[in-house]
DNA sequence: GCCGTTTTCGGCCCGACTGTTTTCAGTCG
């Protein structure tokens, strides 16, 4: 059992504990304990009760829940609760509208079990014959199930952020005196986001009214004066707040969450005898407001040091904030280099100039040229002959396009871990990163052995993104991490954040392990274009999020000092 | 269910909006 397997079913006993209507602080710690192994690097299965009881917010029976699930595939306790209610109901809880009590409802007085005999219920008008249920709620939980089956609910960052500018643009129009911007996930950089929250403070009431006339919104989904609620053209759910500007900050920090790191953040104020809401900080003895014109201030007055959005996810910020540790995060124009881009001899759109004049126009130092190897042979992958004649193109052109170049390859990882070219023609290239790209349906022991036996060939410089996820689209692929980059570390192999908007692989999670255990990182956008090269700044926003510095990330360094760092030039 | 040098018991974050209601429960973020 992985992690993502045992946080789910913990995860799926809070939502039962919910439509049974159970202690909802029981209900959390369910729900935390999920995030919890969701999110955490270690493999919760190889942890014995003491070790998962020493994880905060992991108690006595949640370490048993725990290791009965990774011991016997699932837990008694979820069984029972599955006994009660048929598991298709939990389908439910994620329509727009519908929530627990409702679902329990439908379930014991209709007997509505799964999506498709809720339309039923709902089209033939029994649903509105439960007490608190009308007409309207009928329409509105029809609409949610039509819009569940066309969007599916999350969205990837870049697109989230593209569709988020654009609403701000036009709000901006109709108020350019007010303060506007969004907040949310996308303002922490979290690779997917399920809605757009966006913050106008200075605006008067008639904003709203602008906000429901956007030209792409298909449907109103609420409307007040300080809030409202649109679906967009494209899925997208966007929450408009209005709050004065002495509130702006308070608002601000409320509403880019996330909510975990929110709530130990009230918790301390509740502390030191205050109050935090989306209006301001206040004196719970006599109301009287300490802060909340700037998110500085509210962090100040709780003895904080004002925490960047991305690292706000209680990941050990309130800590660092508090000692004045924070690190100083890496931005984007600290990259120099890219080292993962293909050209038109495999399945790249540019040439090798093309490429190097684009990276140069970037503001870039250095480049590798590393298309795909003999493996991959839909994408015209590369054998050794051409291969190293293609290296002595790209040395050719070294220096001519105002960058410096380096040969590689992005070389296959074969099914049994050796690579896809021969090690004599690895060793007379400048870099080779190495990755998977076939038998994704490898076993967890087998996947990790394969990967191992790459990072233990001394032509390997990168391990290209490592788990071979694609955002909202595939998982991971099985994988002891943990391994792998205490594999990397020893071997001097970089292990590569790759920035494609729907790769981010290594994740935030795995690159701040990679980081603590003494990894190289490297940001690399893995362009087939030289448009494509701009995505690096999504996947430093990854980094950020990573807690990674500058120092952390050695394609920051001048090309010399950085040449120097790659596994084939140590000494 | 978790947590704790104020506590091993008694806390646990907070407010807006909707639909169906005459004061509120449910949902959402």
């Amino acid at each position: 059992m992985d992690n993502l397997a045992i946080a789910r079913i913990l995860g799926e006993i809070a939502d039962l504990l919910e439509i049974k209507n159970d202690n909802p602080f029981k209900i959390r710690a369910y729900r935390n304990g999920a995030d919890i192994v969701a999110n955490d690097p270690h493999d919760m299965a190889s942890l014995d009760l003491k070790g998962l009881q020493e994880i905060p917010g992991i108690g006595k029976d949640l370490a048993a829940r725990i290791r009965e699930i990774a011991d016997t595939g699932d837990a008694a306790f979820h069984q029972e609760l599955l006994a009660e209610f048929p598991p298709s109901i939990l389908d439910l809880l994620g329509l727009q509208g519908v929530g627990p009590k409702t679902v329990a409802r439908l379930y014991r007085e209709l007997g509505v079990k799964t999506l498709e005999e809720l339309e039923e219920a709902a089209k033939e008008g029994r649903v509105r014959s439960m007490k608190g249920m009308g007409p309207k709620k009928e329409t509105l939980i029809l609409k949610a199930i039509d819009e569940r089956r066309l969007h599916g609910g999350r969205h990837l960052l870049p697109d989230t952020h593209d569709a988020a500018v654009a609403y701000v643009a036009y709000l901006k129009a109709h108020a350019p005196d007010a303060q506007i911007e969004a907040v949310g996930s996308l303002r922490r950089g979290q690779e997917s986001c399920g809605d757009i929250d966006i913050l106008a403070s200075g605006a008067d009431a008639a904003l709203m009214d602008r906000f429901i006339e956007y030209k792409l919104v298909e449907r109103v989904l609420g409307q007040g004066d300080t809030k409202s609620s649109v679906r967009i053209w494209g899925g997208f759910q966007v929450d408009l707040r209005i709050v004065s500007p002495e509130s702006r900050g308070a608002a601000m920090q409320y509403f880019t969450g996330s909510k975990a790191h929110n709530i130990v953040l009230r918790d301390r104020a509740i502390g030191l005898g205050l109050k935090l809401n989306e209006y301001g900080l206040f004196r719970v003895d006599d109301e009287s407001r300490v802060g909340g014109a700037s998110e500085q201030e509210i962090y100040e007055a709780l003895g904080l040091a004002w925490v960047p959005p991305e690292l706000r996810e209680d990941r050990g910020e309130m800590n660092a904030a508090e000692r004045r540790t924070l690190p100083t995060l890496i931005e984007h124009r600290d990259l120099r280099g890219d080292l993962h881009m293909h050209t038109t001899e495999s399945d790249g759109r540019h040439s090798i100039a093309e490429m190097a004049q684009a990276a140069h126009a970037a503001g870039l130092e250095y480049i590798a040229i590393t298309d795909h190897s003999r493996n991959l042979a839909m994408a015209n992958g590369l054998d050794e002959a051409r291969a190293l004649a293609h290296a002595a193109r790209v040395r050719a052109e070294d220096g001519r396009h105002g960058v410096r170049m380096l040969a590689g390859i992005e070389c296959d990882i074969l099914a049994d871990g050796s690579m896809d070219l021969a090690d004599d023609c690895l060793a007379q290239l400048d870099i080779v990163v190495a990755s998977v790209h076939s038998a994704f349906n490898q076993d967890r022991q087998q996947m990790t052995e394969r990967i191992l036996r790459a990072i233990e060939n001394p032509n390997v410089d990168v391990l290209g993104h490592p788990t071979g996820r694609l955002i909202l689209k595939r998982a991971p692929y099985a994988l002891d991490i943990e391994a792998i980059i205490e594999a990397a570390a020893r071997h001097h192999v970089a292990i590569e954040i790759n920035s494609q908007v729907d790769r981010l692989d290594l994740n935030d999670v795995q690159a701040r392990l990679a980081r603590d255990r003494g990894v190289r990182l490297v940001i690399s956008s893995d362009a087939h274009s030289q448009a494509a090269l701009a995505v690096t700044r999504w996947g430093v926003m990854q980094a950020r999020r990573a807690w990674l510095t500058a120092g952390d990330v050695i394609n920051t360094r001048p090309f010399d000092d950085f040449r120097a760092l790659l596994r084939r030039n140590l000494r």
